[in-house]
DNA sequence: AATCGTTCCTGATAGC
DNA sequence: TGCTATCAGGAACGAT
């Protein structure tokens, strides 16, 4: 599931590739991906339209195009962005919409969940749109803004983390390994987390993030990079998919449990739920 | 206002 | 073997 640092990968290579290029057509071949447009007026925008640059907000996806348009892309769980040619595509039966860009390049999001949603529109007004909290890597985003974002919330830890309205780009991969990493259980409320144990939180946000960008992201069972390839920070994961798996610190076993109706997984040890009554 | 439950969808896996 | 049931999960949405 694209989180932050799969999402940025596919960003900067996207940024490398096509930017400059032309849409010259787009092939819908399932139009339940289309938020905005029915596919006959999709078609009908995006023909001609020129790449001006890639970005992302969250795990969105921004293609600024000419016009002062966007084409936002969320992949949510099993979408996929592939660089290749038509003839790629051909076999790929959960491709939902193809763009054709110059020369024999095309641009497919494939979905096999087809949870993915693609919204074209006018930029400011797609941006004022989305209800999303500070990126990580935004300056504004200090100890100060974290803890006033989530020291007075109710919810767990690992909720308050994941929810893009409070901090952009977290996910259920990502959340376990920073709490894993600051020895916190995702099932603490977050008001119940002490200015130590915050900073600890904090902490391990950005770097964490920034090694998954290095590494080019986590690739469970569906994530590839535009040329189909597999993220490699997965060798580094320490608590989520590792259930009855030691964990590396201590040597517990590592559990799952139901947060919000998302798995969370953590060692019971390392990071206990009652740390005070210990 | 904040939080919770439901919904969308397919493929992998478990159980018989 | 071959069937059915269950589960995974991001975020929009409606309900409380």
């Amino acid at each position: 599931m694209p989180e932050l640092p799969e999402v940025q990968t596919i960003v900067n290579d996207l940024k490398h590739k096509i930017v400059g290029q032309r849409i010259k057509s787009v092939l819908v071949l399932w139009s339940g991906c289309l938020k905005s447009h029915s596919p006959a007026k999709f078609k009908k925008e995006i023909a001609g339209a020129r790449i001006l640059n890639i970005g992302r907000r969250a795990k969105n996806i921004l293609v600024y195009l000419d016009k002062n348009r966007v084409l936002l892309i969320h992949l949510k769980m099993t979408g996929n962005l592939l660089l290749g040619e038509l003839k790629d595509f051909k076999e790929n039966k959960h491709a939902h919409l193809i763009f054709i860009l110059n020369g024999s390049q095309a641009l497919a999001f494939s979905d096999i969940r087809k949870f993915g949603k693609v919204t074209l529109g006018n930029k400011d007004e797609i941006i004022s749109s989305l209800k999303i909290g500070p990126e990580p890597f935004d300056k504004h985003f200090n100890f100060t803004k974290f803890k006033s974002i989530v020291s007075r919330k109710r919810r767990s830890i690992k909720t308050v983390l994941m929810d893009q309205g409070n901090i952009a780009g977290i996910g259920n991969i990502y959340s376990d390994e920073i709490l894993w990493l600051a020895k916190i259980s995702p099932l603490r409320s977050a008001n119940s987390l002490s200015e130590a144990e915050l900073k600890k939180i904090y902490g391990h946000i950005k770097p964490l993030l920034k090694k998954a960008i290095k590494f080019r992201g986590t690739s469970i069972s569906d994530f590839k990079d535009i040329a189909g390839v597999s993220g490699k920070y997965k060798k580094f994961l320490r608590a989520y998919g590792r259930v009855g798996e030691k964990c590396s610190r201590c040597g517990s076993f590592i559990i799952r449990v139901k947060i919000n109706g998302r798995s969370g997984h953590y060692c019971p040890k390392c990071q206990p739920n009652y740390p005070n009554i210990q």
